[in-house]
DNA sequence: GTAGCCTTGAGG
DNA sequence: CCTCAAGGCTAC
């Protein structure tokens, strides 16, 4: 546990960081590939959220070594921030030489020396010397982060975290929008390992920084193994036993899945195994260690792990890794198994043959997923013969773009992100602050700026896609009351037209920030338009909702592609810590709160986070239609609203209930951010030293919200007044789900060394 | 070291 | 008893 006085220093450190301190300055230089790019740039703040994301994953082996009686093992050839704070517990009285390496290369080269010497002492005395060899190699090698914890007693090797910091493969970066500058982490990464209350080390040699950076370590993402599900995966019951076998198998015609005479139980299994291995392309043979992989792959991952392989790539440690090519880089080999999902805890290190372990009821589970999957295009396909026959293209509401299944892989099919059902509110009227930037014009209420098409890139390139199988099926979501406008389509707004993408550039985001909050009259709107401040003209265009949703939708999608089941409790915690990232790289570069001194900022933000992050959610739903819950990768679906339930979902009411008043306030955007800053620019949080700044800011933005209600909304009566006490109800419900989140914490269920933990303990201890 | 095939054994 | 995902064996 992080000591108070670390915590402290760790938040002002991060917060300093971010304000262009001489250490985020130095870190900015090693980045050459983005010159241009500020601290609080959306690129910056994207690797902060990797590195959190990383930091998440490497988190829980603390909890594993509690419970067995283990000893770890670190290779760490990077800046691997997010097992720090391990190491140094681990650490007391080794590693002179380790910190020599770490300025000499740049790098942190980091070993667990005491560990391996008890394991080595297990080995003779010839395979010692060839193995510390190895670590001596990997020790050079800047860009290898592996550790894990080897449990002695009983099965397993779990992770603790791993991350290649350079080979970001392909399957990342092509599937995520965000995911594609994982190379210029080097300022995130130092930021975070502020964050995780390593800040003696890592301030103390800035050097230690490099030029990759943390790319979320997905393969840690589960390891606890505790499953809690907010929503419960799709499963059939009656899945096993359908032809399950793809070994011998009494074996049905192969084109069953597509057979239109056929009842979806005839679909068997061998459509799963004409996947492909997702590290190789070979064809797959089987689960293996987490997911479907093929022999060769199965074989290589289990040498790997059970001998302690360490390998060192010639090249860039970005090799290509096909079936052809799979010998030639056993390092990037054994990279990919990892990026890919393949668990090392399911690598037994008794050797135990036969049997079953953790992860069978996980594949049995997706199994399900991808038979229900599979039954579903098959419905569709026959929907679409019997609409040809008809001469009826039109597709059904079941599976939009169906045309193109009968070409598609399933693992493509699964993979597509579901984010078409981000559909926006029907009434999109323009508001006051939407005319006053020049981008509707007032009388018509027409957009002056036509939406472009980046939307299709919204979430990694889902958008294209779109399809799948959601849609309104999907949103059984109890607190679908009418409320939520997720998948009721019609908007016919002006700013809503953007089909599946949803997400509008920065600049058009703020145009949509009203909708569903007006009436179809937009009186108000028209009446003085011109009157608005500058300083809310300036407040709105700080919001990029654009990039909030391509975060949101990328983590997402990184953190499950190829994998087969994740936790989703955890998942949400990384979202939920990615936007805290979102938030503080806001706040940071905002009128009064910028002036602040860090140890204020840091005050601020400590005391405001959840409700923010409950407000964004708000703002989120009313202004850019969050749906409820998305569709994962793997199948799973992700409760988008625990997001703003801060996993609470008996919040669900209540938060519905304040939606609805806020509508019933035609909330705007000019509205959420003035009681954004009403809320970070809080002047009753005790030791804040420079008060009078931080009343004034309050003072402003409240003169400034007065007005523009009176002006702008002159219809609303006392909205002003009755924005404000919408603001303690918000804190009551931030005060709640914060609890909740403390006590998963505390419970071991909730990723550790996370600024989100950060946050809720530096609150406990003032 | 690789990868295809074999053996094992808990769970259903 | 069957399944199937572990580990083991061995030709290459």
């Amino acid at each position: 546990m992080l000591l108070k006085m670390e915590q402290q220093q760790a938040t002002a450190s991060f917060i300093s960081s971010l304000n262009m301190s001489p250490f985020s300055l130095q870190l900015e230089q090693e980045q050459p590939s983005s010159p241009a790019l500020g601290a609080g740039n959306s690129n910056s703040n994207q690797q902060l959220l990797n590195a959190a994301a990383a930091a998440a994953a490497a988190a829980e082996t603390e909890l594993n070594a509690e419970d067995y009686n283990s000893y770890t093992l670190h290779l760490t050839g990077n800046n691997n921030n997010n097992s720090h704070q391990q190491q140094q517990q681990q650490q007391h009285n080794q590693n002179q030489q380790h910190h020599q390496q770490q300025q000499q290369h740049h790098y942190h080269h980091q070993q667990q020396q005491q560990q391996q010497q008890q394991h080595y002492q297990q080995q003779p005395p010839q395979q010692q010397q060839q193995q510390q060899q190895q670590q001596q190699n990997i020790a050079n090698n800047p860009n290898f982060q592996y550790s894990y914890i080897y449990n002695i007693d009983s099965q397993y090797i779990f992770p603790t975290g791993y991350q290649d910091t350079t080979s970001s493969h392909s399957q990342q970066s092509a599937n995520g929008g965000a995911g594609g500058n994982s190379q210029n982490n080097a300022a995130a990464a130092g930021g975070m390992a502020l964050i995780n209350g390593v800040v003696t080390l890592n301030t103390a040699q800035n050097s230690a920084v490099n030029s990759g950076g943390g790319n979320g370590g997905s393969s840690a993402s589960s390891a606890s193994g505790t499953y809690m599900s907010l929503l419960p995966p799709a499963t059939s019951s009656s899945a096993p036993h359908l032809g399950v076998s793809h070994m011998g198998g009494g074996g049905g015609g192969g084109t069953s899945a597509t057979a239109s005479g056929s009842t979806p139980d005839v679909i068997d299994f061998k459509h799963l195994f004409e996947e492909l291995c997702p590290v190789c392309g070979d064809k797959v043979s089987g689960y293996h260690y987490g997911l479907l992989t093929c022999e060769s792959c199965k074989g290589f991952f289990k040498r790997t792990v059970q001998n302690k392989k360490v390998y060192t790539c010639v090249a860039e440690r970005s090799c290509h890794i096909d079936k052809t090519q799979r010998k030639r880089c056993p390092y990037c080999r054994f990279q990919k198994c990892l990026e890919v999902g393949m668990k090392l805890e399911a690598v037994r290190a008794d050797r135990m043959r036969g049997g079953r372990n953790k992860f069978g009821p996980m594949y049995k589970r997706d199994r399900a997923r991808k038979l229900q999957v599979m039954r579903q295009r098959q419905i569709a396909l026959q929907a679409l013969r019997t609409s040809m026959g008809t001469g009826d293209m039109k597709p059904t509401p079941l599976s939009p773009g169906y045309q193109t299944y009968s070409n598609m892989n399933i693992k493509q099919e699964i993979q597509i992100p579901q984010v078409s059902s981000l559909t926006q509110s029907p009434d999109s009227s323009p508001s006051p602050i939407a005319i006053a930037l020049g981008q509707v014009n007032a009388s018509t209420g027409v957009i002056a700026t036509p939406l472009n098409g980046s939307g299709g890139s919204a979430g990694g390139g889902g958008g294209g896609g779109g399809g799948g199988n959601n849609g309104s099926s999907n949103n059984n979501n109890s607190t679908s009351d009418g409320i939520n406008r997720v998948g009721s389509g019609g908007g016919s707004g002006n700013c809503h037209d953007t089909g599946t993408g949803s997400l509008q550039n920065a600049s058009d985001s703020k145009l949509c920030f009203d909708s569903g909050t007006h009436p179809s009259s937009t009186a108000d709107s028209i009446i003085e338009p011109l009157r608005v401040s500058p300083m809310i003209r300036e407040f709105v265009q700080s919001i990029d909702d654009r990039e909030w949703q391509t975060q949101l939708f990328a983590l997402l999608q990184k953190q499950t592609y190829n994998q087969v089941e994740v936790d989703l409790f955890e998942l949400m915690c990384k979202v939920l810590d990615q936007n805290l990232f979102s938030q503080v790289d806001w706040a940071r570069n905002t009128v009064f709160f910028k002036d602040l001194k860090v140890d204020d900022q840091m005050k601020l933000l400590q005391h405001s986070w959840s409700d923010m992050l409950v407000l964004d959610h708000l703002h989120q739903r009313i202004h850019n239609g969050l749906p409820d819950e998305t569709q994962l990768n793997n199948g799973q679906v992700f409760n988008l609203l625990s997001l703003g339930l801060l996993g609470v979902p008996q919040l669900s009411d209540y938060f519905n209930e304040l939606q609805n008043k806020l509508q019933d306030l035609k909330f705007d955007m000019g509205d959420y951010v003035c009681m954004k800053f009403l809320i970070l620019l809080n002047p009753d949080v005790r030791g804040i030293i420079n008060k009078k700044t931080v009343l004034q800011g309050h003072e402003n933005v409240q003169a400034a919200l007065l007005d523009y209600t009176l002006t702008c909304y002159p219809s609303v009566t006392d909205k002003f007044r009755r924005l404000l006490s919408i603001l303690p109800d918000i804190h009551a419900m931030a005060t709640r789900g914060e609890e909740h989140l403390y006590s998963k914490h505390c419970a071991g269920s909730a990723p550790t060394q996370t600024l989100l933990m950060e946050m809720l303990h530096a609150k406990r201890k003032v």
